[in-house]
DNA sequence: CTCTTGTATCGACGACGGTCGATGTATACT
DNA sequence: AGTATACATCGACCGTCGTCGATACAAGAG
């Protein structure tokens, strides 16, 4: 008796001759770093937890506030607090001696959506 | 003739003396690093670039098409699918000598968000 | 089995980023 | 004026990341 093997196509693709498959053309190179820019703001837990916090803020949050929420140095918040504005999700104005931080009002469409993802 | 000064607030919470005030209470430390890992993830252009490429895709996409599409070693390349598979953005399986990623099916909702940011 | 091919992994190098202490700058108070 | 306070900036350290060449690991072809 002689035996037939079924090969069954699973998932992959009909290929003939390996790869060289059309590709979605590429996003224009700047439109591509500026939406890596925009997560790699985001991706620091401290940052992250500013988002947070002026996010559930009814009122501008004094850089203090932020210098005893987290267990860093004042520099630390600061830098941290600059690449947030660097990246257009807060502004910040000074009132006598000290700065109040809020989330950018201007917000492109983009950050307001990544912003909403934080709980 | 004596000046009468008046002083307005404008933008500013009250305050009256300094800072102190209280803030969102913070995020679960390991809630905060999975966001941040989560947009890390994407925080690089090439892997922006993957991702819209496997978002635009009706079929899974083999690597060498994807070494195809960028001006990158094969290395690299490999590096930046293993990152997007780490954080759960892809998967992918093995065909022959071929592997093809497409996106996670059970990415988070999360994820899957963030994802539909990329145009 | 040997050879080739597609991918993953490894090791190294340079660049970037988070952190800190020190310093600068502006504002308020005396 | 001088001093004190809040914040930004600077310089340095060190870990992480993007990149590459070299190599290892499959899996098909001969």
């Amino acid at each position: 008796m002689t035996t037939t093997i079924k090969l069954i196509e699973v998932e992959a693709p009909d290929r003939t001759k390996g790869c060289s498959r059309p590709v979605a053309p590429p996003l224009a190179a700047d439109q591509a770093n500026e939406l890596a820019d925009l997560w790699r703001a985001l991706g620091d837990p401290t940052r992250v937890q500013m988002i947070h916090i002026l996010a559930a803020a009814t009122e501008p949050v004094c850089v203090c506030d932020f210098t005893a929420a987290f267990d860093l140095g004042q520099p630390t918040i600061s830098h941290h607090l600059a690449k947030l504005r660097e990246a257009g999700f807060v502004t910040c104005f000074k009132r006598g001696l000290w700065s109040f931080y809020q989330l950018n009002p201007e917000m492109s469409a983009r950050a307001r959506l990544a912003v909403r993802l934080i709980p």
